[in-house]
DNA sequence: AATGATAATGAATGACTATTCATATATTGG
DNA sequence: CCAATATATGAATAGTCATTCATTATCATT
């Protein structure tokens, strides 16, 4: 956008990066049609006009936010699932943080969970992000679920990338019914009987 | 609400039943805040005051609706769930019958799942709804389950109730992840790797 | 110092929304 | 036939929202 490197201009009084952040869990606590320019003013301590300039309308600042939580997201599996001793314990434990994260009670469940259920499939780009993230989670589970057959720790024989469709759609809904009740009990037993039925 | 039987007034020129049958599908397919007035006035043929006067005010209105939905979910999986030569089959024809769900183009996915995310856990007497219905729910797969495990028709040996509550949290995921990418595959593969785990 | 370009902000705008008021209409009991 | 009661509807109200205009402020280059 900057054909001639030689007009400057008023530099930013802020660093859009925290501000996106906080914007983020804004979007997160209250959804997206909750989520109102006088409550982002208030987080963020900018004006709305601000806002504006600086990410644009409503719905791009949202599709920037949304792709901002789900590298995040996407990220903290990835390290649970690289950093374990065993490809079972690996599992075990992305399961273990997804259950903080419904535990969470001011952020509760997956920012891609709520708004792609609030949203619907009305924005095709918002969707083209969810499924983005999705598949990159169900890829991850898909390599631990490999590992995790080649090393002998499956109980199951079903293949390895249905069982990581499945526990990539078992996550996503245990943890909207923790949003949505408040109460993590229903995830933790649905991860619960999915270990003890897949993993050895 | 009638203290004396003695002043019939003006009779209602509408059946309330099928109407409310109408504005539950309005809901499912454009969600809380996408149902306008406008858009139930144009399905249900009535003009809003009427709706108002009838139903009362729109939060009224949409608890009616979903208490409706409800009723209706609750029965079909109770239907699918005891109309079934064994108890594995049972199961098997219910995620059968959610698979279907997820295949609807038109009202994707689960009321209960994708409004209660929408509206979170804002509202008690919503949540309330949906916390009846979830419970009704696992206590119907919890039955098949263990009807499941004493014909010995089980793979897993972990608590019927705990696989009670992941089939419903992969129920719900599945829905929602066939409402936001239109795409029923991952519910499918998600339910397949479910049965071939957990049934013998 | 002057210029050009971008950022910040005060204020207003227009497009929605649910809800309510006031009035007309239809039915039954006395 | 009249009064009482409840429903239907036209019109208006009050509120909230995202968005935009016009102005002022701040920087780098010339």
């Amino acid at each position: 956008m900057q054909p001639h490197p030689v007009a400057p201009g008023r530099p930013r009084a802020f660093d859009p990066e925290p501000v996106l952040d906080a914007i983020v869990d804004v979007f997160h606590q209250h959804g997206v049609a909750g989520t109102t320019y006088a409550l982002l003013e208030q987080v963020t301590g900018l004006r709305r006009q601000s806002l504006v300039y600086a990410f644009g309308d409503k719905q791009t600042l949202f599709a920037a936010a949304l792709n901002r939580y789900a590298d995040r997201r996407v990220g903290a599996l990835d390290a649970c699932l690289e950093a374990a001793a065993s490809p079972a314990q690996a599992i075990r434990a992305a399961f273990a943080s997804w259950v903080d994260d419904a535990r969470n009670a001011e952020r509760p469940g997956c920012l891609l969970v709520n708004t792609a259920s609030e949203v619907g499939q009305m924005d095709p780009s918002l969707a083209a992000i969810v499924r983005s993230a999705t598949d990159r989670l169900v890829h991850a589970f898909d390599a631990a679920f490999t590992r995790a057959r080649d090393a002998g720790q499956l109980r199951s024989d079903a293949d390895p990338t249905d069982l990581a469709r499945l526990a990539v759609a078992l996550g996503d809904g245990a943890l909207l019914h923790a949003r949505r009740t408040g109460d993590a009990g229903l995830a933790e037993a649905g991860f619960r009987a999915f270990v003890s039925s897949v993993l050895r």
